[in-house]
DNA sequence: TGTTCTCGGTTCATATATTGAACCATCGTT
DNA sequence: AACGATGGTTCAATATATGAACCGAGAACA
């Protein structure tokens, strides 16, 4: 392992909950010598990729690290963070594909993707997506903020028989999103349309977004329906990082149990 | 130099006018060797502090950048304290205004806003601030640790004519930032450009900053410099506040002193 | 008071990881 | 088909990283 990956690993063990850390403590987590630390450290001052309390002598990330974050944002557009995955995804699935951003109160589309594989198949030509139709729309209420139901409610639009129109109906499917960590939506946005979804997170922490796959009914098997789940949560995990987000564990366990009991 | 300290200078070539850098322009950029440039480029992908764009084969900054530098700002809320007043700062002026922060000896870049009002204006596209040659390095030489004054001395860069190049000359304008409480440059770091600059200090009672602005010397008259002068005080009052400081009474009374001549 | 922790930081001989000239494969131009 | 770019790879030479031992300072303790 090159010495600039080891001095990079420093910069890991930092979290919110231990945002300074001593030079002994931080030879303990990394379980290296103090000396090659200590230099290590040094390089990352220099760098001002961590920097040193003056009182304690503690260490803790470094001014460098705004800076370089801010440019990230800057010159990086989330639909060129979700392009890549989202093109595996639709190969993979074989599957209509897409990406939804949470604005405000409200589910835009960001980016989709049909799979040629099939000549029947979803088309996404909507640019909002209502939260109490959509697969998307689950995820937003159940892993987003709290105001989402209540703007959820707000206009319960039927779009299909299958449509939920009360809000008991609607938190049943928000319910099932929480305890699998997906958003299922069985013809409730579009007649013979099942959607699977799972969430997006940014650097913020917070719910960001969905990504999802529209299969028409007919081919919604147990099979395929397994094959896009493992395929959707490998997607949000590199979205989720390339937006500068962590998989919250909440969500990580409930698809663990979700996958595991298959 | 040690190879991370020469992995981590890769970062610092990226802007916001060069997000995307080639391998071989990147050689050129950093005049280092095409092979140990590129095994730089692997470390520092791998942590994720730059990522590859696929088709292009380009690099550009990473999402490991976002997460830290979300951590730097969850851990040292300075960004966010500082905000407000920048915002004011520029409105007020109409010029362009940005805020550096102290880490070890070196004046890193915070955050910057540039005025609508004016068609030109100076940009900031640096991300440390030479101490010797512009109005935040002689705040902070003035008004930060001893050390500074050497540090400063260690690179007498010259970016124009007017750039301090003797200790004496560093001296003297160090010497009125202290008697004005404020930094000036005119035409020190880049031609055409003069900045003023309020120190600013934080919770240990140490100098933490600066606080400038930059305008173009034909609008720099001495009724701007004036009120350039006042809004700084004012700025520089409510980001040490923030920062949970307190202004020096030598601060201060070189404020009082230089406002009241006028 | 002296003993004994732990802390941050430093030293130097040893050994290991870094280096770069030369190389290859591929692409778009001429 | 020859050229000049590009990104990427190899391997001997050597510059660089390493860590056991060490230092001085401060805190806890008896």
């Amino acid at each position: 392992m090159s010495s600039a990956s080891k001095a990079l690993e420093l910069l890991s063990l930092f979290s919110e909950a231990k945002p300074e850390i001593g030079l002994s403590e931080m030879c303990r987590l990394a379980k290296r010598d103090k000396a090659t630390t200590y230099r290590h450290l040094q390089v990352l001052e220099k760098a001002g990729f961590v920097e040193q309390v003056v009182t304690s002598k503690n260490y803790r990330l470094g001014p460098a690290l705004l800076q370089l974050g801010r440019m990230r944002e800057a010159t990086v557009p989330r639909k060129a963070g979700a392009e890549t995955a989202l093109a595996t995804l639709a190969e993979k699935t074989g599957e209509t594909v897409h990406v939804t951003v949470l604005s405000g109160l409200t589910l835009f589309a960001l980016m989709s993707r049909e799979s040629p594989k099939h000549s029947t198949r979803a088309v996404i030509d909507v640019t909002t997506f209502p939260l109490h139709a959509t697969a998307s729309g689950f995820c937003a209420v159940a892993f987003g903020p709290d105001e989402l139901l209540a703007a959820a409610c707000d206009n319960f639009e039927a779009f299909t028989d299958l449509t939920p129109m009360t809000v008991e109906a609607l938190e049943t499917l928000v319910a099932t999103a929480r305890t699998t960590g997906m958003g299922l939506s069985i013809g409730r946005f579009e007649e013979e349309i099942n959607s699977l979804s799972a969430p997006i997170f940014d650097q913020t922490g917070q719910f960001a977004g969905a990504v999802s796959v529209a299969s028409v009914a007919s081919r919604f098997t147990p099979e395929l329906e397994n094959i896009i789940k493992a395929e959707l949560i490998t997607a949000s995990r590199e979205i989720t990082k390339s937006w500068g987000g962590v998989i919250p564990t909440v969500v990580e366990n409930a698809w663990a149990n979700a996958m595991s009991s298959h």
